[in-house]
DNA sequence: CAAGTATACGCAAACGTTTGTGTTATTGTT
DNA sequence: AACAATAACACAAACGTTTGCGTATACTTG
C-alpha cells in the first residue's frame, strides 16, 4: 500500500488537514515549525500525492492535453516544444494525445478521455475537428484553443498563422521574381486551411492581372508523396516555372521528382514551401519558404489557457514571413 | 454542475451501483432491459463519466504514459505511433510527457506526474534516466519498460536494438564493399548506446584485422549539427573513405557539409546512417542505413506492459537490418 | 411444494484528497 | 483584568466512482 496522507499526519501528530494545507502550501494556515515537520515526516515515509484524489475533491487539475493529429507534417515538435516551455513554468502537466488523421473515431476517443478527466485546458493542434467531438468538447466548458487551424466560423478560439496571408505571400513573392505561371500542390480544397491558401493563392494572381491554368492545381493532404505525385503530374516539361509546396515535405517530394525528371532546382524550376521547419536547412537545395513561427503558436496557446482570468480567450494570428534560401530563382 | 452518476441513477430509477455496473460492462450484473433504459438516460443526460473519481475508488487507471526525451532525433514518432497502435486496440489512453534532453529536473518531474497519477505502465523512451526517478520509479511499483535503450545492468526490463549488432553490422557492411578506412561520427562515449555502438565497430574491424585511427572517432549526440562539425574535423581530404553516422541527421549533416567542400558521396566518400527514418528515402542521395524497427519496439513495449499477467517483463532485441540505398559505393 | 439456486438489484463503505467551519490557545487592547 | 481578535490547528463532509455484501424475487429440481 502506499503512503497516503493520513500516515503522513499520523506519524506527523498532526491532523490529515494540516498535511493537505502543508504540502499544498497554502500559506497562513499552519506554523512554520509545524510545517517543516511535516515535510520532514513525509519525506521520510516517501509520500507521494495521489493527483487523482486530489483532482477530484478541488475539481481542479494541473494538467493541459494537448489533442494532436498524427501529422505527417513534422511541425507539431515545435508547437509541442512552445507549449512545454510555458506549461513547465507554470508548473502544469502536459498530456498529449493523438486523434489519428481524419479519424472521427479516434477524435472523439481522445476529447472523450479529456473531458474525462476534466483537464484544465485543452489545445486542438493542427486538427479539424469533428462536429460530434467539438460539440462534447464545448459542452463540457473545458477552456480549449486551436493550433494552427484558424477556424472556420465560430468554431472557437485559434492561435494560428494567416493561411490566406500565407498564400498570398508566397504567390507574391514568386510574382515579384518574375514567375507568372505558378503551380500550387498539396492543398486540400475541403479543408479550411487548403481553402484559404488557394484563395491567398488566387487573388495575388488576381491583383497582378495574372490568369490560372486550373491545371496547376494539384491537391493533396501534405504529404511527401502528394509532393512526388504532384510533380509527376507536371512532367518532364512543366507547364509552370515555379510551384508552391503546401508543406516543407511536399516540397522535397516535388524537387525529388523533379530532379529524377532531370530538372534542376531552382536552374529550372522553382519550388518554395509552406513552413519553414528545420527540414528546408537540410535539404539541398535549402528551400524557400513561407515560415510560420510554430514555436511561439505552442508558447501563444498554452499561454492563453493558462491566464487564470475568465475573460473568452482571444483569437490571433501570428506573423510569418517570407525566408529566401536556395530552391527559388529570379527568373 | 457535470451530471454525475448519482443524477443518472435517480433519473433511470435505479441505484447508483446498478448505474455503475451497466456503463462499465460489468456483465452478469444487470437485466439487458435495465442496461438498455439506464444507457439511454445517460446518454439523455449527456453523462460523462468521471475517471478521476473511478481511477480513485477502482485503484487502476487505463492510462500508460510514454516518457520521451525532447530528442533531436526523430524516430519517436514511429514508436510513439507503435505504441498508440496496440494501446488504442487494448482501450487505453495515451499520455505523453515530455523530460527533456539529459535534465534531471523535467525528469524528475515526468517521473512525478506519472506516479502521482498512478498509471498503468510507464514506457520510457530513448531516455537513460537519472539514478533518483529510476528509484522513485521503481519504489512506486508501477510496471515500466525502456524503449529503444537498452539498459545498462539491470536498470529494468527494455525493448531496444542491439546498438553493440548495430555498430557491428554497419562497420561490417562498409568492410565488405572494400573499405578500410572507416569514420564513426556521432557517438557519446559517455552514454550507454554510444558506448555499444563503439563497441561493435571496434570488434567488426578488429575482426577483420582493421586498425583504428583514433582520429577517425568524432563524438557528438545525433544531431545535423553534429554531422557537419564532424565533417569539418575531417575536412575536405578526409582520411577516411566511409563514415558511419550515428542517426540520420548525422548523415545528413555530414553529406551536406562534405557537398559544400566538394566532395561527391557517395563517389568520393560512402556515408551510412544508422536508424532509416524516412529521412534516409526522401533525402537523395538517399541513405544507406542500419534501420531500426521502431513501429515495432514501440508496439512490443506496449504489448508487453498490457499482458495481464504479472510475470516480469521480458527484455529483448528487434531484429535490425542493412538496407542499402545511395550513399555508399563498393570500393 | 419445499428447498435450493440463480438473477437482478440496492446499500453503504471505501478510495485519498481538499476545504468550510469549529475549537482552542495565544496575543493584543483598553 | 476582561474581552476581542487572531493564529494554529482539528473535525468532518464532500468529491464521483467502484465493489463486497445483503436481500428480494424468480426460477429450478426432485
Amino acid at each position: 500500500m502506499r503512503v497516503t496522507i493520513k500516515d503522513v499526519a499520523q506519524a506527523a501528530n498532526v491532523s490529515v488537514s494540516t498535511v493537505s494545507r502543508v504540502l499544498s502550501n497554502k500559506e497562513n494556515f499552519f506554523a512554520s515549525k509545524t510545517a517543516d515537520h511535516v515535510r520532514k515526516v513525509a519525506a521520510d515515509l516517501g509520500y507521494q500525492r495521489n493527483a487523482y484524489a486530489a483532482d477530484l475533491a478541488s475539481h481542479q487539475s494541473d494538467v493541459l492535453a494537448v489533442v494532436i493529429s498524427a501529422t505527417k507534417s513534422n511541425f507539431a515538435d515545435e508547437i509541442i516544444a512552445g507549449i512545454h516551455d510555458v506549461a513547465t513554468k507554470h508548473g502544469n502537466s502536459v498530456m498529449i494525445l493523438y486523434a489519428g488523421e481524419n479519424n472521427p473515431t479516434l477524435q472523439d476517443k481522445a476529447i472523450k478521455t479529456v473531458i474525462e478527466r476534466d483537464v484544465m485546458g485543452v489545445l486542438i493542434v493542427a486538427l479539424e475537428l469533428g462536429d460530434e467531438s467539438l460539440n462534447s468538447l464545448k459542452t463540457s466548458g473545458i477552456p480549449h484553443i486551436f493550433l494552427s487551424t484558424a477556424a472556420k466560423e465560430n468554431l472557437g478560439p485559434f492561435i494560428a498563422s494567416d493561411d490566406h496571408a500565407i498564400g498570398y505571400e508566397a504567390t507574391k513573392y514568386l510574382i515579384e521574381h518574375g514567375h507568372r505561371k505558378i503551380g500550387l500542390v498539396g492543398m486540400d480544397e475541403q479543408s479550411f486551411v487548403g481553402a484559404q491558401r488557394m484563395n491567398g493563392y488566387r487573388e495575388a494572381m488576381a491583383k497582378h492581372s495574372l490568369s490560372i491554368d486550373e491545371d496547376w492545381l494539384v491537391p493533396g493532404y501534405f504529404t511527401f508523396e502528394d509532393g512526388e505525385a504532384a510533380m509527376q503530374h507536371f512532367g518532364k516539361q512543366p507547364a509552370v516555372t515555379a510551384i508552391i509546396a503546401n508543406s516543407d515535405l511536399t516540397a522535397i517530394g516535388v524537387i525529388d521528382q523533379a530532379r529524377d525528371y532531370g530538372l534542376e532546382v531552382p536552374a529550372q524550376l522553382s519550388v518554395m514551401s509552406i513552413d519553414g521547419t528545420k527540414l528546408t536547412r537540410i535539404f539541398r537545395p535549402t528551400i524557400t519558404s513561407v515560415t510560420q513561427d510554430f514555436f511561439q503558436i505552442g508558447r501563444a496557446g498554452c499561454a492563453a489557457l493558462l491566464t487564470g482570468d475568465n475573460e473568452p480567450i482571444q483569437s490571433k494570428f501570428l506573423p510569418i514571413k517570407v525566408v529566401e534560401r536556395n530552391s527559388t530563382r529570379q527568373l
